[in-house]
RNA sequence: UGGGGCGUAGCCAAGCGGUAAGGCAGCGGGCUUUGAUCCCGCCAUUCGCAGGUUCGAAUCCUGCCGCCCCAGCCA
C-alpha cells in the first residue's frame, strides 16, 4: 500500500466477507488468505472496479495474505496490451501492490488445457458439434429443460481424438467445442452441459499463435484460482448462479492444488454515471468523451485525471460497504470524499474564473504591495506566501450584484467588502458599456484595514477573494459536471437510452480565468483548492507552466447556492 | 412460469433473541478574513407486509408482496 488508508486494525467483521475470512482464519482452514482481482483487460477500469481492488487487496492485506494482479485474457478477440498496461497502471495508481504476483490466465493454458483432457478422460466433458444456434435450441429455456445433443455420448476415445484435433487447428472457429457433461434438465443453465472450450482463430497479445482453442471464463477461472492457491474467490452477484459450476469443476479435479471458495457481493452503481465497459467504451469511440481518462468518466483513469485523490477513492470504496443488495450511491458521497482529502491536502491560491476589474480609485497609481497569505489556514507549516496587490484588480462577476438579493453580502453599490488578506473596500460607482453591461467596478479602499493592523478588525458581512489585474496569469479552466441528467441512465426509462440523457453542459471550458502568480509554477498534476470556488489540478496532460490549464475537481460545499435555489433572485 | 439472490431513514450500512451503531444528504445553531473547514444539536417507537413462536423478535417459523440476476461458442 502506498499510505495507511486501511487502519492498522480493521474490525475483524466490516462486512459479511471479512467475517467469512475472520471465521476460516479462526477455524485454521487457512494459514494465509489469498485473493486476486481478476479483471479482463478488454476496457479501462472504473469505479466498480475499484470497489473490487479495494476489497481484494484490503482483505489480503488486513490479514497478511496476498493479492494477485491477473489479468483474464481468455477472449483475444475481445483484449488487447493496451488494457492490460492501462490495467496495472491504475490499480498501482489507486495505491496497492501485488509484489510478484501479477499473472495472466493465458499463463495457465497448457494446464487449463490439462484439466480439460482429465475431464474427457473422466467422461465427464465431450466434444460437441452442433451449431450455436441448435446449441440455443437444445439448451431449453428458463422454464423448459434442455434436451442432450446427439453427440454427447461420443466415446471418450473419440472425444480425445476430436478434442486434440480442435487444439491441432484441424477445424474451423465453430465446428467444435468442447463441454462439460453435467445435466441438461437442471434449472440453473449455467449446469446444461455448458461450453468450455471453443476455437477461435485469432491472435491472442501474449501467446500469439500458439493457440486456436481458447478456454472460456468459467474454466479458466475456477482453475486460475486453483492453481494460484486462492482461498476466496470474490467476485459479483451475477455469479452467484455460477458457482455450483464452480464447484463442479473443482469437484471432477481433485489434483488441483487448492479449493477456493466463491463469495458474490453486490456491484458498485453510482448515481447520475454509467459504468458498463460496454456504455464506457461506446461514449470514448462516439468520441461524446475525450478519451477513457475523460474527466467526467467514473473510470479510474478519469478520476485520477479529474483530480480525485486515490485516498479518498479508497475511503469511498470502505465508505460504501460490502453486502449483496443492489444499490445506487449517490454522487455525493464520492464527493464528500474528494473533499474531505483535499480539504487537508491541497493549498490555497486565488484564482478568478469569470473576471470583473475593480479599481481602487484612492490606491497611488503605479504602487504595488506584497500582502501575506496562508497557505492553507489550518496548517502552518505549510507556510506563507506574497501575493502582489495595486490599484487594479480582478475579482468574479458572481462577487458583485448591482441590485444584490436579499443576505447578499459581497460587493453591492455603496456597500463594503473585505478583500481576502487585503483591505476593506467600499463600492464608490459603477462603469458600464453601451449595452448596459456593467464592465468595470471603482472602489475605495480603507488604508487602516490592511490585513494585520488594528484596523482590519472592523466587522465586515463579506470576504472576497481577487487578484492583481497586473500581476494575473491567464489560464483555461474547464468546470465538469454529472454526464447524465437523470440518477439512473441505463434503466431504460420509457424505452429510453443511457445516451438520451447525457448532460449538454457536462464540460464548460472557460478562457481568460485570471491566477495569481504563484499557480503559474503549478506542477501537472498538483491539486489547489481556489479559494472560495473549490478545488482544481493542474492538467496531467495539457497543463504547462506557461500555458495553465486547470480542470475543476469538485466544488466547494455552496450553502449560498442552496440558499439562492430556496429563494431564487426575484422571487 | 424454472432456478438463484435481495428487502433496516432520502442514499449507503451496522445488527447474529434482550429493546434500532455509524457515514452521506438534509435541517437548526456556534465559530470564521474562504457563505469553506471545524464544533454542537436534530433527523426510524420501528426494520417490505401479514400471521405465529417467545417473558421478549429487525433477528426464529409460516405465508404473501416487491425488486434484481440467469436461456453468449462474453467476462
Amino acid at each position: 500500500m502506498a499510505d495507511e488508508a486501511t487502519p492498522a486494525a480493521p474490525a475483524p467483521g466490516r462486512d459479511f466477507i471479512r467475517q467469512i475470512v475472520a471465521d476460516d482464519l479462526a477455524a485454521g482452514r487457512h494459514r494465509v488468505i489469498v485473493t486476486r482481482f481478476p479483471p479482463e483487460p478488454n476496457g479501462f477500469l472504473h469505479v466498480g472496479h475499484a470497489k473490487s481492488i479495494c476489497l481484494n487487496f484490503g482483505v489480503a492485506a488486513e490479514t497478511g495474505g496476498q493479492c494477485y494482479l491477473r489479468l483474464d485474457d481468455t477472449n483475444p478477440l475481445k483484449e488487447d496490451q493496451a488494457y492490460v498496461d492501462a490495467i496495472i497502471d491504475c490499480v498501482r495508481w489507486l495505491g496497492f501492490d501485488w509484489g510478484e504476483r501479477l499473472t495472466h490466465a493465458s499463463d495457465y493454458f497448457e494446464r487449463i488445457h490439462d484439466c480439460a483432457v482429465q475431464l474427457i478422460e473422466a467422461g465427464k466433458a465431450y466434444v460437441d458439434s452442433l451449431d450455436a444456434d441448435r446449441m440455443r435450441e437444445y439448451r431449453g429455456t428458463l422454464t423448459e429443460p434442455g434436451r442432450d445433443s446427439p453427440f454427447r455420448s461420443r466415446s471418450v476415445a473419440e472425444n480425445l481424438e476430436l478434442f486434440a484435433g480442435m487444439r491441432a487447428g484441424r477445424y474451423a472457429d465453430g465446428e467444435h467445442v468442447l463441454r462439460a457433461k453435467i445435466d441438461m434438465a437442471s434449472p440453473n443453465i449455467n449446469l446444461r452441459d455448458p461450453v468450455l472450450y471453443r476455437i477461435r482463430r485469432a491472435t491472442h497479445q501474449r501467446t500469439g499463435d500458439a493457440w486456436c482453442i481458447y478456454p472460456m471464463y468459467d474454466f479458466a477461472h475456477v482453475i486460475s484460482d486453483a492453481l494460484e492457491g486462492i482461498t476466496h474467490s470474490l467476485c459479483t452477484l451475477e455469479f452467484e448462479d455460477h458457482r455450483p459450476l464452480y464447484d463442479w469443476i473443482l469437484d471432477q479435479l481433485p489434483g488441483l492444488p487448492a479449493r477456493p471458495r466463491q463469495i458474490e457481493f453486490s456491484r458498485l452503481n453510482l448515481a447520475f454515471t454509467v459504468t458498463s465497459k460496454r456504455k464506457l467504451a461506446e461514449l470514448v469511440d462516439r468520441r461524446i468523451v475525450a478519451g477513457w481518462d475523460d474527466p467526467r468518466l467514473p473510470t479510474i483513469a478519469g478520476m485520477r485525471r479529474r483530480g480525485y485523490p486515490p485516498a479518498a477513492l479508497r475511503d469511498f470504496c470502505q465508505r460504501v460497504g460490502i453486502t449483496k443488495k443492489e444499490h445506487l450511491i449517490q454522487m455525493s458521497l464520492l464527493e464528500n470524499c474528494v473533499r474531505e482529502d483535499l480539504n487537508t491536502t491541497a493549498p490555497r491560491a486565488a484564482a478568478v474564473l469569470r473576471p470583473l476589474k475593480v479599481v481602487l480609485t484612492n490606491y497611488p497609481e503605479g504602487q504595488v504591495e506584497h500582502l501575506t497569505a496562508a497557505n492553507h489556514p489550518d496548517r502552518p507549516e505549510l507556510g506563507e506566501r506574497a501575493v502582489p496587490f495595486g490599484r487594479e484588480l480582478w475579482i468574479e462577476q458572481d462577487d458583485f450584484a448591482e441590485v444584490p438579493p436579499p443576505k447578499f453580502h459581497r460587493l453591492k453599490p455603496g456597500g463594503e467588502v473585505r478583500l481576502r488578506y487585503g483591505y476593506i473596500i467600499k463600492c464608490e460607482r459603477v462603469v458600464k458599456d453601451a449595452d448596459g453591461h456593467v464592465t468595470e467596478v471603482h472602489c475605495t479602499y480603507d488604508p487602516e484595514t490592511r490585513s494585520g493592523l488594528p484596523g482590519a478588525d472592523r466587522k465586515v458581512k463579506g470576504t472576497i477573494h481577487w487578484v492583481s489585474a497586473a500581476h494575473a496569469v491567464t489560464a483555461d479552466v474547464r468546470l465538469y459536471d454529472r454526464l447524465f441528467t437523470v440518477p439512473r441512465p441505463d434503466a431504460g426509462t420509457d424505452g429510453r437510452e443511457y445516451r438520451e440523457f447525457l448532460n449538454p453542459a457536462s464540460l464548460e471550458t472557460l478562457t481568460g480565468c485570471r491566477l495569481e502568480p504563484a499557480l503559474a509554477t503549478a506542477a501537472a498534476g498538483s491539486t489547489w483548492q481556489f479559494e472560495r470556488l473549490g478545488y482544481f489540478v493542474a492538467d496531467r496532460e495539457d497543463h504547462a507552466p506557461g500555458r495553465p490549464v486547470f480542470n475543476r475537481v469538485v466544488t466547494l460545499r455552496d450553502s449560498w447556492a442552496r440558499l439562492e435555489e430556496a429563494a431564487p433572485p426575484g422571487a
